[in-house]
DNA sequence: GTGAAAATAGCACGATCGTTCGTTTATGTG
DNA sequence: CACATAAACGAACGATCGTGCTATTTTCAC
């Protein structure tokens, strides 16, 4: 059907509007101008603007699944995954998929004050963006390449406190070596923490 | 004169109330009605709404300066002083001091991607707070408390990093141990580079 | 190619936005 | 206390917001 390319095509650019001036600062009117569609015509493809917000959303998180956990996937379970995932997150923002930075950075901070069915769909996504780190974490634990002692819901949240601290700099300061200072930082926690030689037993 | 009063009362509320729905979700009407004053009497306080968010957001660097960096400053300086400046901060966000957790951290994700004199202000003093945390990192090095081979923009990365990586998670996900799991990090990172007995040469 | 169904457009609505302006009320000084 | 001035108000503005409704156009199966 047309109208699921067309309400596929809003939901693209709303999202790349959304990571520049919030999802808040989406407007029907504006985003109807930007894809040459009538105001009406838009909003027939969602009930209301926070149906738009949160169909917005979903794409942002296929968009980041598709660019950095799908392919980090491919390399093998345990330190080189967990490494991958993380070389793929600062190569995200590198690349610019979202042209405002980070799009969850930006909703989550947007949300965390607002109550509502909008703030807990980007909840739930940061729990599983999180969740799957510490999955990757407890992989690379269980494959004897990380020390046992790691906990992994702590390593999780410093991994992903450098992530968002790079969006911050580079988004905000325009520091250019920001992403390469979380690379260094990241780099170096992963490898204090690192097991060399020896499987587990 | 009673104007200046009533200025700065309105920017307090204003500050709170942009913490919890974003400096762009500021409302002359909302604010107005909150604090019992007509919107234009309200409005006559600023030349137009960008000149309240600026005034906000400096009213805002007041609070935070009061709250977190000066009381620091009593402790001497080195390692005692930056060691202070990170308890500081997530003590900040441990008592409420903004209702919807860090101003300027909202405030960052809300305006990197949206050009103009609020951008710039908001900018600057996260400029200027980086560089006081780099300031007493430096101080520490030259103490001899910290490894001479410190980095200060490096540190001072990772330690913001931590603070907003702790207000994200305490505020979106609703995660009580964040402040805890920021504190740990922020203990380890600067344990492991501080440097015991020995003065500097 | 025709007809039903889907997709889009047009128009209007009430509400609220930031802002202006003339009037009224409160303040503080001599 | 009087009076100049500062502060706050009330009403209105044009614009734009999200959201209905009906009409028109486009799509797709037969």
């Amino acid at each position: 059907m047309k109208g699921e390319r067309t309400r596929q095509s809003i939901l693209e650019r709303a999202v790349d509007l959304a990571s520049l001036e919030g999802l808040e600062g989406l407007t029907i009117g504006r985003l109807a101008d930007d894809l040459g569609l009538s105001k009406s015509g838009l909003f027939a493809h969602f009930g209301s603007k926070e149906d738009l917000q949160i169909a917005a959303i979903e794409t942002a998180a296929e968009r980041f699944i598709d660019e950095i956990y799908t392919p980090a996937l491919r390399e093998p379970r345990g330190y080189p995954r967990l490494l991958a995932i993380c070389r793929s997150w600062l190569s995200y923002l590198r690349r610019g998929v979202f042209p405002g930075g980070c799009f969850f950075a930006a909703a989550s901070f947007e949300f965390d004050g607002r109550p509502g069915p909008v703030r807990d769909t980007v909840r739930r996504l940061m729990d599983d963006w999180i969740g799957a780190l510490e999955k990757a974490i407890r992989m690379a634990v269980d494959e004897g390449h990380l020390d046992p002692a790691v906990d992994p819901a702590q390593l999780a949240f410093e991994l992903n406190s450098l992530f968002f601290g790079a969006n911050f700099s580079y988004y905000l300061r325009n520091d250019a070596s920001a992403i390469d200072r979380a690379e260094r930082a990241v780099d170096q926690k992963l490898e204090s923490l690192r097991v060399r030689r020896r499987k587990r037993a």
